[in-house]
DNA sequence: CCGCCTAATCGTGTATCGACGATGGGCGTT
DNA sequence: AACGCCCATCGTCGATACACGATTAGGCGG
């Protein structure tokens, strides 16, 4: 395997919205709290930019501590907007393309 | 003046982003922040249906007390996604369509 | 095997959120 | 003038968020 490989191939499959207007307004409140913070934007912003991954670089990027870097990456992985894949020392995050797209589909419903 | 009028005439102006990225991160973040809770997406959906424009009628259709709502009321007008204006005894709240655009805008830009 | 480097987790302190009941203020109505 | 309705605000409480330093865990390289 060559080290520079795409560690998060996107299988950008499109969004299937909740039919439950319920569920729909729980899950656009999830995303949204979820992107409810500057440097989680910054964070997501990061990723995409750089169609790879990254991992401490984000840590560089921002004018954080490292562990506070690290629990906003919880924080996007656990509302599914982000992936954490472990690539030997480091580990190697990237966007979900279908959390996005999903995003983008619940907001554009308002 | 008749007492069905739409207190909330809507200039729809088309969204200007902010230049600089760090601000498009801090508004994407407020807008996304305020709606960072099911209730008050369920607050937004309710004020985009009913195009004009309501007061108590919220507290009615949501399972919470009246000044749980009225709460949430003011982190969306904080925000800017709505706007209020009394009318007499009652407040008729309305969506303010420009922000509603800019989160939109700023969505797509992800 | 031992140390290093990276990242997650723990523990802490402060601030904010979310919910509620109770209180207060503004405006019609009687 | 007094009452009643509608809504905002206050005060409170527990839960959660946010930031940090310190510590732990896990691979890799020497």
């Amino acid at each position: 395997m060559s080290t520079t490989e795409i560690c998060c191939p996107p299988p950008a499959e499109p969004p299937r919205l909740p039919a439950d207007e319920e569920t729909a307004n729980a899950e656009l409140a999830r995303l949204a709290k979820a992107l409810g913070h500057p440097a989680r934007v910054a964070i997501v912003r990061l990723l995409i930019r750089r169609r790879g991954c990254i991992c401490g670089e984000i840590v560089d990027e921002l004018p954080l501590a490292q562990s506070t870097v690290s629990q906003h990456l919880k924080h996007l992985k656990d509302a599914g907007l982000i992936r954490g894949e472990v690539d030997g020392p480091r580990v190697c995050y990237c966007v979900e393309p279908s959390a996005i797209a999903l995003l983008k589909a619940l907001v554009d419903t308002l």
